[in-house]
DNA sequence: TGAATATTTCATGATTGCATGAATTATTGA
DNA sequence: TCAATAATTCATGCAATCATGAAATATTCA
């Protein structure tokens, strides 16, 4: 709504916004609740483990995704609370200032 | 689904990722399909109307505003359909790997 | 045609983001 | 304790992004 959760919103979308993220929060919210190990995850996008958690850290800066240690391993899973409020605040206030009705192209006449 | 989707979410992704067009597209989004004029929009961002220019030009290029000229002024307006792919390809095939139901938190759980 | 408004284009410099390879820490099991 | 595996940290160089100010283009109207 305000100009700070502007600058949050575009924090988590900035996380967002690259190829190797993007594949890797899929992979993750593909997985459930439980997550990968990095390396699994490593190995599935075909980067290198040290790239990887470069990737991560910044999903996991912006509240994307979690990790915990098991072991040996670290496993990653996605928030999805965090991808859903993504969601709506893109089009949440869409066509809050027009009377008529906006078609249906409009995110909110679809939803609901 | 596949590596050039992700790209060109990612293309969207960045476009999205910058407090100025996030604040931008949320204006246009709510403004509906008449959209607003390019000076409008300076004025209500408070944004130069050339750096205005410059990122309004990123979110064209990645296909989520459009504009058009009306005599003397430049109109924009946010492309929905494309908003709302944005939304599906992040929480899609959330767990889709997975047997059990994810449990309140899932995005799948939610929709439809 | 000339002035005023609206918008875009261009040029510059500073900052940030990213890929890569080498080194380091943590954990397990022999 | 030593070796092997998993993951992270660190250092370097390069490319992309962004803010800013000046100049150019398009449109309207007197």
């Amino acid at each position: 709504m305000n100009q700070d959760n502007d600058d949050i919103v575009a924090r988590k979308l900035t996380a967002l916004a690259h190829p190797i993220r993007l594949a890797a929060i899929r992979q993750l919210a593909a997985a459930g609740p439980t997550g990968l190990a990095a390396g699994r995850l490593s190995e599935r996008l075909d980067v290198a483990p040290n790239a990887l958690t470069f990737h991560l850290q910044k999903l996991a800066a912006a509240g994307l995704v979690e990790s915990r240690r098991e072991g040996q391993f670290v496993y990653y899973r996605a928030v999805f609370d965090a991808l859903l409020a993504l969601t709506d605040h893109l089009v949440g206030a869409c066509c809050s200032e027009v009377e008529e009705n906006c078609g249906p192209n409009c995110p909110t006449s679809h939803r609901r």
